[in-house]
DNA sequence: AAAGGGTTATTATAGACAGCATGTC
DNA sequence: CTATAATAACCCTTT
């Protein structure tokens, strides 16, 4: 079938994926045609990835956009959205418009309701339908990739009730769901009363073997000869023989999937072996150009070692990175420059990033819950496969479980090369998922009683898939207690089917899109600041300030100089010193709040950690809101040690601490951190708006959070808020011009400018740019030269980059 | 006695959505 | 109950 003898698509649109090399539809997409994806009927397409699903997508977007409608393609991650953003926003040669609405990017409401088609991602989709975006009941179409997610216990029942509302809103809407191939597509398709279409057909060909001994053994019967000496890695091997077999010129790329982070890093490491020698010396200029730009993004060891690792064309990916990290791999690698890279899962669903082979190394992953070494699914191992085979590029794509004895491969083969993926199964009837979509749908207006709760959760995957009737309803009735009990929901029990309506808190909560135990949580803290803050314990916070014994290890929030370490211990209690009465909230006592609510995700806690932050806890027990469980006792005890950890990560980061210094000190990468302190902003946000939405907390206290939560954002002491607050001044520009006397916005104003230069490392476009933000007048530094002693001043730590742009901004700019 | 080399014990373990108000270097 | 790699700790040998 042509694309051009396709009816129902605007005009030309078939001639330009002509023009594209979309000579044929793909006989999936064949399939999706015959069933009807063009005339609007709904359609659950279970085929492998890379074989043209999104075209399937388009068809029915742009169809529906064409009979006037208007269309919503919901994605699994934030990256994912731009990416499709950037594949569909070809059409606008044909007046399709595309917008995109995810946490971190967002556009204007009602530039968006102008758009004809809205990527978003599900739990943004699901955020709109809360807060009554008024564009959804004109949706006309909804693609939700990657459907199989609902199988996630976390984020999967998002995706089921999302795609139950907007079900319910527009009764005629076309439903495309587009998943893996899993062992129960059908009953997906049951669920969303739409036709299937199934396959496994591939553009490209995708040969899946084990490699034993001294060949890939591939599911064809086909060989392929790959010695391994004693005492050689197997992995190592297999890169190079991919990189020397030339298709089209070229060698081609790995991609390596291994069970942890450590893994990944010292695998990339390792490969640096193979990868290098076989570099051009093009290729190595242009990776030092890259390598450079990975160690600007951070000034961590975790970016020093992707940046020398990437020198050698090998590199490692996987969520301790920041995101402009992961970026630059991506495309690296996709550009064919990166020849190599070892990742964990983060690849395997993430954005596309094919390679002609792909080496499941590790099958296995430790899970503290299952007691050890689980299997990974099937559908996660056919997952990282899939990504084997570079359209375009590669004839085929080989995907190679790697094993050590016969035994294994033979495990290998059953478990994974021959066996089909399991089913997915609805997670819906859970506590902590109902408990934030009974309130949801409560609050939006889908059920006013419990009668009608039940019959709108019977729209869900769950009540198509279970036998078991009577589930959901007692996990519903658990949730609804606990929703009463803390005031997000009134019952109306006199009447025959049992009244229910949310209190102005609970729509306040369920707007915000908080866990509703999260927000209990916060709550109950903020009102123990209420109790108990006038009682004047002031002295023990000021106690707590100051050095502990033990200085070297414990002395955390101490603000260091860069450069200078633990010497500055002093500058520590100068703001605990003056006599202002004690604050009843501390920025400790509201990070660790936020840290122990449900929404964030907690950090592990290493051997030592325990006595370490059991005694932190101690000594800032005052600062922490709310009673101190047990140690002996409570099992909770643990949660809120780590949650501890995390406060005082925060802590660090709103002192000043270096970024290198805290990824050392907590364990974590840089994207870590960058995590953490977004999550605490948007937690911190949520409390500001709920503290003034109730009664009894101070406004003392929300004026404590707001303090809190802005010293995060900028990751600066309370003294540089001001000037932290000037576009293109971070933390650190902020601490320089601070030294320099420089304290705040008007200063920079009226300030000489030779000193402000002198700040500023004599950056001349930098200064001016900074002096303009700030409101200065004359901006211009023509003819000034920079104040020597202020810069001395500033310079005393020496940053790595050395053009004193060592800015770490979390701007998350994927 | 110090350094070097080999063996054994110990330790630790993936991922990532949301609000809001505007702009990274 | 399962793995594996890096590192720390330990023990023995050699110089």
């Amino acid at each position: 079938m042509e694309p051009s003898s396709l009816s129902g698509l605007p005009a030309g649109v078939g001639e330009a994926l002509e023009a594209e090399g979309v000579a044929e539809l793909y006989p999936p997409q064949e399939a999706s045609v015959d069933a009807g994806v063009v005339d609007g009927e709904s359609l659950v397409a279970a085929v492998p990835t890379a074989s043209g699903k999104t075209l399937i997508a388009e068809l029915a977007m742009l169809s529906s956009v064409e009979r006037g409608g208007k269309a919503l393609y919901i994605v699994p991650l934030r990256a994912l959205a731009s990416e499709k953003k950037a594949e569909f926003e070809r059409w606008e040669e044909f007046d399709v418009t595309v917008g995109v609405s995810t946490g971190n990017y967002d556009s204007d409401g009602e530039w968006l309701a102008s758009r004809d088609i809205i990527v978003a991602t599900s739990e943004k989709v699901d955020s709109l339908i809360r807060n009554g975006a008024p564009w959804i009941d004109d949706l006309t179409c909804v693609v939700s990739d990657e459907v199989h997610l609902v199988d996630d216990s976390h984020r999967g029942p998002t995706l089921e009730v999302t795609l139950a509302k907007l079900r319910k809103v527009n009764p005629g809407l076309q439903t495309v769901a587009l998943s893996a191939t899993v062992g129960n597509a059908d009953v997906i398709a049951d669920w969303l009363d739409a036709e299937l279409v199934e396959s496994d057909w591939r553009p490209i060909e995708l040969h899946t073997g084990v490699h034993f001994g001294s060949a890939i053994n591939f599911d064809d019967g086909r060989q392929r000869e790959v010695p391994v000496e004693r005492g050689e890695d197997q992995t190592a091997k297999l890169v190079g023989d991919a990189l020397d077999t030339e298709e089209d010129g070229q060698g081609g790329s790995s991609l390596v999937f291994v069970n942890s982070r450590r893994n990944a890093e010292s695998s990339a490491r390792k490969l640096t072996d193979v990868t290098g020698p076989r570099l051009t010396g093009d290729e190595r200029d242009r990776l030092r150009e890259l390598a450079e730009e990975i160690r600007g993004v951070s000034d961590t060891d975790t970016s020093e070692d992707l940046a020398d690792a990437v020198e050698e064309g090998s590199a490692f990916h996987h969520a301790g990175l920041a995101s402009e990290h992961r970026g630059l791999v991506e495309d690296a690698f996709r550009d064919r420059l990166i020849k190599c890279v070892s990742a964990t899962p983060t690849l395997a669903a993430g954005v596309n990033t094919p390679a002609r082979r792909v080496i499941v190394r590790d099958w296995r992953r430790y899970d503290g819950e299952f007691g050890g070494m689980k299997p990974l699914d099937v559908l996660e191992v056919h997952q990282m496969c899939g990504r084997a085979g570079r359209p375009g590029l590669d004839p085929y794509g080989e995907a190679v479980l790697l094993a050590n004895d016969a035994d294994t491969q033979e495990e290998l083969f059953e478990r994974y090369v021959w066996a089909e993926a399991e089913p997915v199964r609805s997670k819906l009837a859970a506590e902590p998922a109902l408990r934030t979509h009974v309130l949801a749908t409560v609050a939006s207006g889908f059920a006013a009683t419990r009668d009608g709760l039940l019959s709108f959760l019977d729209n869900t995957l769950y009540a198509t898939q279970t036998d078991d009737e009577g589930r959901l309803a007692a996990v519903t009735d658990t949730v609804l207690d606990y929703l009463e009990v803390n005031g997000f929901v009134e019952r109306d029990r006199d009447g025959g089917s049992e009244g229910l309506a949310a209190t102005g808190i609970g729509h306040t909560v369920s707007r915000l899109y908080l866990d509703p135990m999260s927000a209990a949580e916060i709550l109950d803290g903020l009102r123990t600041v209420a109790d108990d803050g006038a009682t004047g314990e002031g002295d023990e916070f000021v106690a707590a300030d100051e050095p502990a014994p033990d200085a070297d290890d414990a002395g955390f929030t101490t603000y260091t100089r860069a450069g200078e370490d633990n010497a500055a211990d002093a500058t520590a209690s100068e703001s605990a010193a003056d006599d202002d009465p004690a604050p009843a909230v501390t920025p400790l006592g509201l990070y660790h709040l936020v840290s122990r609510t449900p929404d964030t995700y907690e950090l592990y806690l290493k051997s030592g950690d325990r006595e370490q932050y059991t005694e932190v806890c101690y000594e800032r027990e005052a600062e922490l809101l709310g009673d101190v469980p047990s140690e002996y006792e409570d099992v909770r005890f643990e949660d809120w040690l780590a949650a501890l950890k995390t406060a005082r990560l925060l802590e660090d980061w709103a002192n000043e601490v270096d970024e290198d210094r805290i990824a050392e000190r907590y364990g974590v990468g840089p994207g870590d951190i960058r995590g953490k302190v977004d999550t605490a902003e948007w937690l911190l946000r949520a409390a500001e708006t709920l503290a003034r939405d109730v009664e009894g907390i101070d406004g003392d206290t929300v004026v404590q959070v707001r303090e809190a939560r802005k010293r995060l954002e900028y990751g600066v002491r309370e003294e540089l808020l001001d000037l932290a607050g000037v576009r293109n001044v971070g933390r650190k520009r902020a601490r320089r011009l601070y030294e320099a006397g420089i304290e705040s916005r008007a200063d920079l104003r009226e300030a000489d400018k030779a000193v402000v230069l002198g700040a500023l490392r004599g950056r001349e476009r930098t200064a001016e740019r900074i002096l303009e933000n700030a409101g200065r007048e004359d901006p211009s530094l023509d003819g000034v030269d920079p104040d020597s002693s202020a810069s001395a001043a500033a310079t005393a730590g020496a940053d790595a980059d050395g053009d004193g742009d060592g800015q770490a901004s979390l701007g998350d700019f994927g």
